[in-house]
DNA sequence: GCACAGGTAGATT
DNA sequence: AATCTACCTGTG
């Protein structure tokens, strides 16, 4: 059974248009949509169901055994304490007609904290794929290489998506290259199949390189085989909490060409000027820009 | 049938 | 150092 409904403490407020974009616009692929407009989703060890009432709040439901477990979760996992609309404000709106016209779009769009391993995970699988791809990746991943998560067969027909968390990379270590092609990974398993034998042979290494400064960290992480860049930035913004990252891919290449005219830039240029413009928050600038890119196009 | 996708690595200028 | 390509595979 599942826990009643329940307003998220000092969440605020948000439009089931920001919801979908926070949950489902690219920096997480473990949230489903359901018919009655709630989201299901997972996270190391916790499943929750998250919607947006009449009054604009978010609520929240747990499975009914583990509810207090999963609320201390989600305040962290939301980020509900870090009063995100100070860091938006302070973002240079004021002077950026482009940027503001992006805030105003999806007002409240957030940063979730995610595992830095999980995030890790799903960036690798990211590289030149869409959204949808990805989370069929990652639910392939965890069912045939995660621990069970949903085991009660009445909660687990809210989602067939659900039934395992992801596989840690210490678990992963042990899986032959040919088992992760098999979940639709194609080249990508080579690359993740070699990070989790390098990650295998140095415990404490990942711990270790998300404690680190933004750019020593982004370094350490281009040191895995399938990680450059753009997937070091993601898994720093979206799994540490790394404000400052500024992850260039297609869209955001696009948005800076079309609206700041950086055209012909190459990917690093645009992500230097993107820390330098935008400022401390630059993370979150370039998650209210890619949603307006996709949704413009 | 075939181009293309929310990158990266290795070869080739 | 900058630029081009192959890499898997589902989707249109």
């Amino acid at each position: 059974m599942w826990s009643d409904w329940q307003p998220l403490a000092s969440a605020e407020p948000l439009t089931s248009v920001t919801l979908a974009e926070t949950l489902d616009g690219g920096q997480a692929f473990r949230w489903h949509a359901r018919s009655d407009g709630s989201w299901i989703g997972a996270w190391s060890d916790q499943v929750v169901r998250l919607r947006v009432n009449s009054k604009n709040q978010l609520e929240w439901s747990a499975p009914a055994a583990r509810t207090a477990a999963a609320e201390a979760a989600l305040v962290h996992y939301w980020d509900s304490t870090s009063a995100l609309a100070l860091k938006t404000d302070a973002l240079p709106w004021r002077s950026d007609p482009h940027l503001a016209r992006a805030l105003a779009a999806c007002p409240g769009l957030r940063i979730l904290r995610q595992p830095f391993g999980e995030t890790l995970l799903g960036f690798m699988c990211s590289a030149a794929k869409q959204i949808v791809q990805i989370k069929q990746m990652t639910a392939l991943l965890a069912e045939r290489h995660g621990r069970p998560l949903l085991t009660d067969p009445a909660l687990r027909a809210h989602s067939p998506f659900l039934s395992h968390q992801l596989p840690t990379w210490e678990q992963l270590a042990e899986v032959p290259e040919t088992a992760l092609r098999a979940c639709k990974l194609g080249f990508r398993a080579r690359h993740i199949h070699h990070t989790a034998r390098f990650l295998a042979e140095r415990p404490g290494w990942l711990a270790a390189t998300e404690a680190l400064p933004y750019s020593e960290a982004r370094a350490r992480l281009g040191e895995l085989p399938g990680v450059g860049p753009k997937v070091a930035d993601c898994v720093l913004l979206f799994g540490a909490g790394r404000l400052e990252a500024f992850p260039v891919d297609v869209w955001i290449i696009a948005a800076m060409a079309r609206h700041y005219g950086l055209s012909g830039w190459k990917p690093e240029q645009v992500a230097h000027f993107g820390r330098v413009h935008f400022g401390p928050f630059a993370g979150l600038a370039q998650q209210y820009l890619f949603a307006w890119e996709r949704k413009a196009s």
